[in-house]
DNA sequence: GCGCATTTTAAACATGCGTTTTAATTTAAA
DNA sequence: TTTAAATTAAAACGCATGTTTAAAATGCGC
């Protein structure tokens, strides 16, 4: 009984394989066609626009993870003290939830998170303040709870910077796990550079002001 | 006395601000050439390739920066204590000193070095590390002496989490600045993003680990 | 000022891209 | 089974890219 899957499904599969590797733009509707074995014409049939499935795939991991995402950080607010390290962990198990996605849902994800960035700037912003505005609001406000010597405009830039540190350990990951093997003899599986990614982001966030 | 400048240079120049602003693989020879005023020939007869021309443009800046960041590792290596922020403080002044290049050089320079990793992964990694690998040494041996306590294969990972804040920081510099204004009614300038970064990047370099 | 090497120019080349068109095919309801 | 809608398929379109070619212009030592 081998399962029917869509063409619809072939190519948001094949299509976001290819753009965690090598990102949106470098990426061509043909390679993802070619790939998912399905007609040239039925990306611009089913999606519209190659923008358009951008999208698809960027939304099918985020109304997976914003949700679970919010839960976790209202259970947090909830608790007597809240430490930026507490933060940051909430979202250990959203991420592990985007397995249901797909198997390796975690690091694709995130790759996908840092070519929505550098690629598109604002686009994905956009969409995901539309969306998801209010788990954004609830983030902030958690890490205030958290940082409350920080102001507003420290937490955004810092917050920013540890957006940065995370999609590029997720963008360069493949490379840098490489690397890393072959200088320390010591390959680390991909899911794990999120754990030691948290100790450092937590430490960036909690240090003093200049 | 207008004083003549050469085609090579006027690539160049044009080459880099525009590299700086849509990232190297979304800068066409086209738009290089015309704003250089120059013949679109010209950048394969004086560079070869538009590979060889982004090389090119790297290079100007690393060979100013690389030689100011040793002599700075150097003369902090005979402090009898040495912390992980005084050696993030040893790329302040190479930095600024990118101004001699251009007038934004520090802000150029460090775009530049996000679209390179984005762009042509290992590609600007093995040419740093052929031309500048005793630099690279020398502050990783340096951050050694102020965090003794973090193996190699740490600060390696803390390393690469720097460079990624640090370069998305500087990609997404413009957006960021004018979405801060916006919102907090405060403005900073490029180059002051860098004073914020510096706390952050040493805190999370501190942290403990897991 | 001649003659050769260097540089600039305009044009074309080959390739790849996202998208559109039109026809063939499959699907599913009547 | 018939028929209309949904989907797939092949081909072409229009455009942009990096690169190459071959002629024209320029610079410069003699």
């Amino acid at each position: 009984m081998a399962k029917r899957v869509s063409t619809k499904d072939k190519i948001l599969n094949a299509a976001e394989a290819l753009f965690a590797e090598h990102g949106f733009e470098q990426t061509s509707l043909r390679q993802i066609t070619a790939d998912a074995e399905v007609n040239l014409a039925s990306v611009n049939y089913h999606f519209g626009s190659k923008k358009a499935l951008i999208q698809a795939v960027m939304a099918r991991y985020l109304e997976v993870l914003m949700p679970a995402l919010d839960r976790e950080l209202i259970q947090l607010a909830e608790q007597p003290q809240v430490t930026t390290r507490a933060v940051f962990d909430c979202f250990r198990a959203p991420l592990n939830e985007l397995r249901q996605v797909r198997k390796h849902g975690p690091t694709i994800f995130l790759s996908l998170l840092g070519y929505a960035y550098a690629d598109i700037q604002g686009h994905l912003r956009r969409y995901t303040m539309d969306h998801f505005g209010d788990v954004m609001q609830r983030l902030l406000a958690t890490l205030h709870l958290a940082n409350p010597q920080l102001s507003p405009v420290d937490m955004f830039w810092r917050l920013h910077f540890v957006l940065g540190a995370t999609v590029f350990a997720q963008v360069s990951g493949p490379a840098l796990r490489e690397i890393a093997a072959a200088d320390f003899g010591e390959a680390i599986a991909a899911d794990q550079v999120i754990d030691r990614l948290i100790p450092f982001l937590a430490g960036g966030v909690d240090a003093p002001t200049e």
